[in-house]
DNA sequence: CTAATTTCCGAATTATATTCGGAGAACACA
DNA sequence: TGTGTTCTCCGAATATAATTCGGAAATTAG
């Protein structure tokens, strides 16, 4: 593990410093997606990243500091990516289906990151104690939010507990993204996401939009670009 | 790996196998179950057991080997209690919630075989393609088949993908588990079930049931026996 | 240019899964 | 019961891969 510098770093150093770290996290990505933590290599991730073994070790703990090392710095640049995406949707169940939809279609793009954080770390004994944990309460928060939201503006069951909510909301995106690393990942993630955002969105409405309402916000259509 | 005997075994020879075999394979609940599979080692499995470590290898092939036949026993023994206890429940919503009920109260008894199945195995790359994953499969038809059942009976919408429905249930159940299991496990899982059938069962409803008769389907109370 | 510091990595070390070879137990059969 | 055969078990050897160590090379400071 690289001490740190004494001194006040100049830039050139923090530049290359976080160079080669990130190529090393770009390997690992790859590496570890590829074979998951078991079957990956320190030795595989370093000549990927072109380096030697014992360089890792300058930059990170050990392997599975490595690992949980993957989450935390792409969880960051998520966050901004996802609120993006989510301005000037208006409603607590548009801006779950878009959120939904975002989720599918991330994973889908990027199932090397998805297979790290759902198959390696969701299930690490001590992923609840590191920082990759923190990482992701931020991400899971943004669902609490519409919860609470669609509480608010009436839309949502006072009486349902968020957090119940919530772990229904989660439970069910990650089984069904889990299955689909899991499988040969032919069929298409994304099918998935109005289905599941209807299913959600009855199990959460309150009563008294049944009716004319109920058909614009589960309607079966797919994710409407426009809205 | 021990080879199979060219003549017929006695009885005697079955059980003595048999014998040995369930205790290194109670040992690896034990042991996988605490450590995880990582952090679990042959030896330590094999002194729990009280055996040699090489004894384990004329049982099962490898570590992984090991891991995976522990559901794969269990679950047979699993299947047949978890119907014993459904009998004489009518309805699929009734239904429901005693498995809900059931699964997480067995867990919640059996942390280390929860580990193992949730935190070691649901995640395993090789898992689809073993005789654990059709294990695993047979349980979760229960669900499929309450599903279907209820569709049936018309208080599940006709219109939703029963594998999908299957999902949401499975993975918010799971899920909640899997918190569980990597907390302090201080507070009780049991307190979830009804909560969260409450919210399936808004989910899955027919619209028809709104009103008078859904307080009895969902109400906050226990399952109801004279349904 | 020289000394100090930092970065890097080849080689040694360690941990642990797995295999090997054979001792001893159980068995088959006379 | 005696003897050859098969099965069970495991101590010791081997193999693989994570981690550490010591020093060479590169960079920086002055």
């Amino acid at each position: 593990m690289k001490k740190k510098p004494n001194l006040i770093q100049n830039l050139n150093n923090i530049t290359r410093e976080s160079e080669k770290k990130k190529r090393i996290l770009s390997s690992a990505i790859k590496v570890f997606g590829e074979k998951g933590f078991q079957n990956a290599t320190i030795a595989g991730i370093a000549k990927d990243a072109g380096i030697g073994d014992a360089t890792i070790y300058e930059y990170f703990k050990n392997k599975e500091d490595l690992l949980l090392a993957v989450p935390v710095e792409i969880t960051k640049e998520l966050i901004p990516n996802i609120n993006d995406h989510m301005m000037g949707i208006k409603g607590a169940f548009n801006k779950l289906r878009k959120f939904i939809w975002w989720w599918l279609n991330f994973v889908e793009k990027n199932p090397g990151y998805g297979s790290i954080v759902l198959l390696e770390i969701k299930t690490n004994r001590t992923y609840v104690s590191t920082e990759a944990y923190q990482a992701a309460r931020n991400f899971y928060q943004i669902v609490l939010d519409i919860i609470k939201e669609g509480q608010e503006e009436g839309t949502i069951k006072k009486e349902i507990d968020v957090y119940l909510a919530r772990s229904l909301c989660v439970g069910a995106i990650e089984h069904i993204i889990i299955r689909w690393l899991l499988k040969d990942r032919r069929y298409s993630l994304i099918q998935y996401a109005d289905p599941l955002t209807d299913l959600l969105i009855d199990s959460f409405k309150t009563l008294e939009l049944e009716g004319s309402e109920r058909m614009s916000l589960t309607s079966k259509g797919k994710c409407n670009p426009k809205e």
